[in-house]
This record gives C-alpha cells, sequence and structure tokens, in this order.
DNA sequence: CTCTTTGGATAGTTTAACTATCCAATCACG
DNA sequence: CGTGATTGGATAGTTAAACTATCCAAAGAG
C-alpha cells in the first residue's frame, strides 16, 4: 500500500507518519520507485504499536524508538532483553552499577523475592519509596506486606496468561515476546491504577454510607 | 525565614522558587518591606508537596496548582474534592458528561461496584481499555476478576490505614484529608507498579529455573 | 500531455518548564 | 551614616520534545 492509505487506515497524520520514518521508529517501505514506497501490514501494526508506546504508555519517541529497537532485534538472552524493553518504559530509572539501593532491597528481601540490583524495577521501587519519604508518606512494613501479596498474584496471574508462543525460545519468538511484555506492561499499568481508584471510591462508599448524599 | 533559606533547605534553585511563586503554586511570603518577604515552615511544606506532585508524579505545573487550589480550599462536599483532586492526576482522561463508558460500565458492573460515569476515573479505565484494545492486546473477563479481587483487597486496605484525622469531618481537616488522598495516590502508585514489575521478574525466574542462567 | 498526487527533505511552530538578567530597595556592618 | 552585598520581583531568554507546514521534483492517471 501507499503511504496515504497508511495515513487513511491509521489515522494518524501524514506529517506525523514522516516524522516516525525520520525518527527511526517505523521503518521506510520498499521503494518502487525514486520518489514511491509500497508499505505493507507490518507497517501498518507497527504505527498502531508506536501509537500505543507513545499515546497510552506516554513514550517520549526516543524511548519508543529503543523500545521497538529490542522488538526488532532481541539478542540472545531473551530473559535480559526483556528486562531491558521493560526498564524503558517509564517512570525511568537508570540504574546505577554501584548503587545499593536501600529502601528497595529491605522490602524486597522482606517480601522474599529475589534481589538484583541490575533489575530497572529495583531502581524505580527506590525512587517511589524515596519520593514518598520526601513528601512525608513514608511506606510502612504493613504496607509493603499488603502490596506485595496482592501484586505477587495479580503476576502470577500475569505469567500464567502469557501467550505459549511468547515463551517459545526460539529467536523468532523473541520478537512476540517483547513485543507482548512490552505492551502488557505499558497498556495494563494504565487499567491497574484506574481499578484502584475506583476500587477506593467503592470502599469509601461503603464506609460513608449514609454520611454522603 | 528568608527566600535564600526556602531555597537552602528545599534544595529547590533559586529561580525555580521564583518561578512557583509566579505561577500561584507557592503563596507569596507576609511582606516585611517593599522588597521583602518573610516565608514559614508551611511554605517549605508546600514546596516539599509540589516537587512531589511535579517530580514523583509527574504533573504539569499547571495542574498541580489546581490540586494544591483543592487543598487549600476544598468545598462543602469532601467526597466531591476528593474525586476532584484525584481526578487532577495523570492519567487524564477529560470527564464526558454524555459519555457512556462501555467498556468500563461492564468491567465495574462484573465487578459489582458503583459505577458512576462522574467518576474520572471511570473515565481512565475506559481509555486504558480502548488503548490495549487498539493496539491488539484486550483485557479478558478473568483478568478483570483476578484484577478487580486484588485491587480491591489494596484499596481497602488503603482506606484502613487512613489516619483519622483525615477521616473527620469538619472544614479544617478537609485540607489535610485531599492532601493526604493525592499524594497516597500520586506516590504510592509507582510503589505499586515497580511492585509489580519485580513480582513478574520474580516469578518468570521460578518459571525459567534452570533454563536461564 | 497535462494536471494532480506522492515521497522525501527542510524549516517552522507550539508548549512547557525552567533559567538568567536586571533593577531598585534594603540590610548588615563598621 | 555610608557602602557593598543581598533580596524581591519583573521580564526576557533558553531548551527540548513533538509535531506541522512548505517545498520540490518525479511519478501516475485520464
Amino acid at each position: 500500500m501507499r503511504i496515504s492509505q497508511l495515513v487513511e487506515e491509521s489515522g494518524v497524520p501524514l506529517a506525523t507518519v514522516k516524522y516516525y520514518l525520520r525518527e527511526g521508529l517505523l521503518p521506510p517501505g520498499t521503494a518502487t520507485t525514486a520518489t514511491q514506497a509500497d508499505y505493507s501490514e507490518q507497517h501498518l501494526h507497527r504505527l498502531r504499536v508506536i501509537r500505543a508506546l507513545t499515546g497510552a504508555a506516554g513514550l517520549p519517541v526516543q524511548r519508543a524508538r529503543a523500545v521497538l529497537a529490542l522488538i526488532d532485534a532481541p539478542d540472545g538472552d531473551l530473559f535480559e532483553s526483556l528486562g531491558r524493553a521493560v526498564a524503558a518504559l517509564p517512570p525511568y530509572a537508570g540504574v546505577d552499577p554501584d548503587g545499593d539501593y536501600p529502601r528497595a532491597r529491605a522490602v524486597i528481601e522482606r517480601l522474599g523475592q529475589l534481589f538484583d540490583p541490575q533489575y530497572a524495577a529495583v531502581a524505580q521501587l527506590e525512587h517511589a519509596l524515596k519520593a514518598a519519604e520526601d513528601a512525608g508518606l513514608p511506606i510502612s512494613d504493613e504496607r509493603i506486606e499488603a502490596y506485595g501479596r496482592h501484586l505477587h498474584a495479580i503476576a502470577e496471574f500475569d505469567l500464567g496468561q502469557m501467550p505459549s508462543a511468547a515463551a517459545a525460545s526460539d529467536a523468532a519468538a523473541g520478537s512476540a515476546a517483547i513485543e507482548y511484555a512490552v505492551l502488557g506492561t505499558a497498556l495494563y499499568e494504565p487499567v491497574i491504577l484506574a481499578m484502584r481508584r475506583l476500587a477506593h471510591q467503592d470502599v469509601a462508599a461503603g464506609i460513608l454510607e449514609g454520611g454522603h448524599d
């Protein structure tokens, strides 16, 4: 298909598609003549992924490009590629190889989970805990345990739902696995937060019943 | 204290403090002379709240101002003020009074929670569900139920931990309640997401044990 | 054969969040 | 009292990200 059809089917403005091409998020089509190129279904799919990442997930274009690069060319170790891909999602917390992440370490060890300071999520947790502390709302051990229990259960469900194709170990499936993991993380997190906020209101309404309305 | 001390104790650059004053996030100090003002502990506290909102919570300055205004002057109905304050937190989803939010409605009713299209979280959920769908990762009913169960439990814990001062109903306590709710939502959400990502890695490592490293 | 459409390059726009400069009025100290 | 450093406040400048608009030569369509 021509670029105009890509624009029409995706709903993304032409100037923006050109921008993504320029920035390397969207691979160029196969040139048919000096001034014309052909685009495939894959381009359309890629465009949807780009919009999911930059829109719902809120990634800057530069980070989206990094994530897409990992999807396109996962290196040998799938586990590591997955980690790096998810690390590119917000909130961004650079991993300091010499950091010791005391708050995060205490939390993770309390929960009996494995602690590897290389995980970007460790740095994210450390920053989040520190921010809460700095603002005067430190997180209690009971809260950590309550959250940890329920989130681990959610994580078990998530992994259980992972399509078997994505769990395969051949290189071709690596791309699918990374794309699934990245999109699943980026797209389901807002759902989780919205559901928690709604649950808050449900619980609060129960407590305040009669006191309100 | 003078502005320089405010700068020193908060760690926020002078130019930025002036910017917050200009933008109305930080109330002016009490002027002692034509060119000097006095700032209190409250200003220091406010500065910490501002940094929590604009930094960790990722609010644009304009939205932070709206949240702070609600903290300063909650109107009569605390429940509504709370709703509006939390609605100002990202992700931003404008509430359309005529919207019917079909996906969110289905989810909330399936969970047996109360559904009020006025809640910003309903619009947030709708958008999040739509984004997942558009990207080709629709959310199954089983997932909704699993998430819903655990998130409701987390919400129950959250409300149970709310300091009694914040649950008081006199106007003075309204500010404290809103500040607590907003900061708690904004600061704990990143903790929740980081913990889920870590749980993913813990579960994945368990599944892949032997297959990896 | 002409007239519209296309691909691609280049430059411009917009918004947000600071950041730097200026200036006159103090304040601190001797 | 005098003088040099500091302060409050106004104004303008900077930076970065994400588009958006313009231009031009080369196809393609009727």
